[in-house]
DNA sequence: CAACGGGGCGCATACGTATTCATCGCCGCC
DNA sequence: GGCGGCGATGAATACGTATGCGCCCCGTTG
């Protein structure tokens, strides 16, 4: 009784065989419904739980996923990015929900990536999150591709990447913030955030911004982009660079949230008026973003579908179905900062 | 080549047997040093993994924590509460830290708790992250206790309670909030939040409330207690009832930010100047905090320090080392919210 | 009455690793 | 030169579950 009791001591009390147990605790319909309720019973009662390693020994899956999160910046912060947070409880959320445990494990992006968990059966498929330089990832990608790893990367949805992605669509989502701003006769937009392709996300970001502009005929100024990581401080840094660099703008754009909060700081020290003289746009609505000075308006990723897509396909792969990429589609939420009509006053 | 090798196919390779295998590559000293060279070089060339089903049904344990999160209200909800959240990555970073893995489980607070991580042996221990109905919570951690599960939870740390918890001063904290406040000359001082002693945490801070109270020899009126839960929305709710009550107050303390956040929202709709008629104390330090209109001042918890508290006393559990419960401290966090002095402009 | 068939169940075994115990060769020592 | 001892390894086995295969019993049918 201190032991936990196995499918044997059931088996015992029963009066059959451990086999027997086993197939009656699966429900197979080879086992006689008398005798099925009867060790039921007697598991119950004796608080019996199949061992999982023994019967993920003997299948040869875990019905687990893990869950990989990698970050760039500022590794001893133990400040994770909120919108990672909504992503991991999103994807929590959606593993439950199919039956699947989720293991979870941080690496630093610099390390070595130690992807264990699928070679050692710890789980059945793997899903990336997080943003890191382009060759690196693209590097490690190709090895999960060459060991033959089920996984899923949260990310830019690029033509020829190893392996399978889910992202939102950051080009239409930069495209469409300019474009509210360029609307609200804004004309001077500056951009927060690395515009180098080596961080594709903020690129495409980056590239829907240039597009915008070039749509109205307006230039896009190297002087109006500043690079940012998403931190608030480096948004802070990146806006009070952007204010020494004494070139005339009237509104951000914003690579992501962060940044944007970062930025409202930077600017209100400076006694610059939001949305009066500046307009501001965020990226990713994270809950924080309802409660800024303005309200941030902001280019929302829908976590919650990204949890279940990212799950799905993943599940899709495992069970050696057909599964391909996708893009999601971002939502534009218009709140204060931009200047613009709102009657948005929360997060409702 | 295709099947995932085993210490068997290292040994053939490494003309040795499969025990030597196992004996090498776990680092026995048993193990002629040139033996293990040359094993550990072919199971790096296969890329050879240890099966962690199989190792972990040998061992009888799985160098696996189990973080259960159990919610109480609108679990439709996709939003977890950000406190959490950050509970959630520090107890991620400190198992990681550990050389533990984490397994995370969502729970309706009302379902079947299905506690299985333990008893079927998928984790060596169980952290409980969630507050709730303190009958309920206590049946079930009776009921744990009973089963001999190793498990720690996070909420207030009282007598007689089964198992082992963690938390933070409540008392202290609601305590420090209300003083603040006093000192700053505010006189009647609302608490939002439930006040009942089914809800553990937060009556602790209610408690703490009251006391500051009495300390200065102020009434503790009923008409000044509205009941809210941990979102925004219940916190908007009860800033507008206790508006209606016609009943005069200078200020509010919240049970959690959140639930300020939402008042300040309603004081805002009311056109309440915030900190000049009414001030403002939050409860836990979520990131948003910092950022809303005004800065929130608010009791913080350190949710880092909680991890590592929590993780740690667990692996004592697990261990079969003797453990205690714990109560870490908090600590103000002053911003504009309440009117006083400040430096503070951020999180910084 | 014998042959057949199928429901219900047990025997044996596989999954891959870690450990106990035995083995084997070799060295040193009396 | 025999013997104890030691370092290095292999054979056997245990961990707990799931399943292929075969067995037994009983009812049915020709």
């Amino acid at each position: 009784m201190q032991d936990k009791p196995t499918s044997f001591d059931i088996a015992y009390r029963a009066g059959v065989s451990q086999p027997t147990v086993s197939r009656a605790l699966r429900g197979s319909p080879m086992v006689n419904e008398e005798t099925r309720r009867r060790i039921e019973a007697i598991a119950r009662e004796l608080n019996y739980k199949v061992d999982k390693n023994a019967s993920n020994l003997r299948f040869q899956h875990s019905n687990t996923l893990a869950l990989l999160f990698f970050e760039d910046p500022t590794p001893d912060d133990s400040l994770i990015n909120p919108f990672f947070l909504s992503m991991l409880g999103s994807i929590t959320r959606a593993c439950a929900q199919r039956g699947y445990d989720l293991l979870i494990s941080f690496q630093q992006q610099s390390g070595n990536w130690h992807v264990d968990y699928e070679d050692s059966r710890k789980a059945d498929g793997i899903i990336l999150l997080g943003y890191g330089d382009y060759l690196e990832t693209r590097r490690r990608l190709e090895q999960l591709v060459e060991q033959g790893t089920h996984f899923v990367r949260w990310g830019a949805v690029l033509a020829g990447q190893p392996g399978i992605s889910v992202g939102c669509d950051n080009f239409k989502g930069g495209y469409e913030a300019t474009h509210h701003l360029l609307t609200l006769g804004r004309r001077n937009i500056a951009f927060l955030g690395n515009a180098s392709s080596h961080y594709p996300e903020f690129f495409e970001r980056y590239r829907g911004y240039s597009e915008a502009l070039k749509t109205v005929g307006m230039p896009v100024l190297e002087a109006l982009q500043v690079d940012a990581i998403t931190t608030e401080e480096s948004g802070h840094t990146a806006a009070c660079e952007l204010l020494a660099r004494e070139q005339h703008f009237d509104a951000i754009v914003a690579a992501s949230d962060l940044i944007a909060i970062g930025a409202l700081r930077a600017l209100q020290e400076h006694r610059i008026d939001v949305p009066e003289k500046v307009s501001v746009v965020g990226f990713d609505d994270i809950p924080a973003a309802s409660v800024t000075n303005p309200p941030l308006t902001t280019v929302m990723q829908d976590t919650r579908l990204a949890g279940e897509v990212l799950v799905d396909t993943l599940l899709k792969l495992v069970r050696e179905e057909p599964a391909e990429g996708r893009v999601l589609p971002t939502r534009l939420v218009v709140r204060r900062s931009c200047g613009g009509q709102t009657a948005d006053s929360g997060r409702g």
